[in-house]
DNA sequence: GTCTATATAGCGATAGAC
DNA sequence: GTCTATCGCTATATAGAC
């Protein structure tokens, strides 16, 4: 096997595994019987299965930010349409290595959903790191397109946002299944329009007054 | 210890592991460390780590669903009131152990959250039994208060409903150290406010038209 | 019911030959 | 760059004394 191969077989695979067990389950000895090449490869290329995570990791989310910034910044100058705002945020990650719209690009793009929630302790800072100048620019211009919304709650509702999308590139063909196929997880083209829509009307909806505490 | 006790510490300690760190990532000595009781002690009582998981599970899956029921099942007969089924829904699973309302009770029900993400397989079918039945009886509220919507829509936005709502148990400290103190996970009626303002906003909003795929 | 001691297996990581 | 062999450690689980 050619050098460079190894090295993307490697990350193929643990793509994978991180996608379908999370990074504590999964061992470096699965992963390379898995990829077919050898135990000390992973530390030769990456140097241990920390640096392989993060490797995994930044190799799906440098390109999808900077596929979203790329469509936040081609909205018209003041731009009041908030469906424009949630599809540039929502659908860079849902397409992620849907190259042919099937369910071998669903899995590839998994393991964005399962890291946002696993969270590893060591992968906190970052993550962090890698999504706070995203999640900043797209509040600021969800603030814009809603001034009736004060901070907390535009805040609050991109959270939401994230929220959907992520348990949704999880867990969509649990859904798939509990519904009987009326909800097609390979559909994504149906799925991001049912999801702007959704998170469209959450992020306009108004706001409530507060309530008292129930006794 | 009294032998009551032994068992409680342990399920105590374990949901709070889990809650912290998730399933693959606890083991058993850092548990029974914490807890200060005997490693063996968890076999005696519980049988393995994997049924330890599930009594954790259930012991708070199972009044948060009974509470669901109970209020869906308290609406007048033809609601068509979407927040109050949302609220139904979402505000058991927030409050549950949050007696205080603060910071304490709050870690307490993250474990709700983090195993409805990472999802071992072991835990993948007790999860589905534990949760389809209330997923199918809100669905079909929901179904019945917005007549406009079809079953795969209704389906769809409960799920980005429930993925928001999830994704909140799990990271809403993170959204409070971001947004420096904005928004205040502690807050739990905020919170839910918050959420269901989103929600009802989402569930609402008018069924998108199919686009066409972008060239 | 609680404990110590241990069985059995798997883990990440590394040294060193090739 | 790739391999075998292994170190040092931890994991879950259990046997058996008390």
């Amino acid at each position: 096997m050619a050098p460079a191969d190894t090295k993307q077989t490697i990350l193929d695979a643990a793509e994978e595994l991180l996608a379908e067990q999370g990074y504590a389950a999964t061992s470096l000895r699965q992963l390379t019987a898995r990829a077919g090449v050898n135990l000390a490869a992973v530390h030769y290329h990456f140097g241990g299965k920390e640096a392989l995570a993060k490797a995994v990791l930044a190799r799906r989310i440098a390109p999808i930010n900077a596929e979203r910034l790329r469509r936040l910044a081609a909205l018209p100058a003041g731009n009041r349409d908030t469906a424009a705002i949630v599809r540039a945020f929502v659908e860079p990650p849902l397409r992620a290595g849907a190259g042919g719209g099937a369910s071998p690009g669903a899995r590839l793009c998994r393991v964005f959903g399962r890291v946002m929630v696993e969270q590893p302790p060591f992968l906190r800072a970052f993550l962090a790191r890698q999504f706070r100048g995203v999640a900043r620019r797209f509040e600021a211009a969800l603030a814009d397109a809603l001034p009736g919304l004060d901070r907390a709650a535009t805040w609050w509702r991109l959270h939401f946002v994230i929220g959907a999308m992520a348990h949704t590139l999880q867990n969509s063909e649990a859904l798939s299944h509990l519904t009987g196929g009326a909800c097609d997880a390979g559909d994504v083209d149906a799925l991001i329009e049912h999801l702007v829509a959704f998170a469209t009307g959450g992020l306009r909806a108004p706001t409530a007054r507060r309530r008292r505490r129930p006794a």
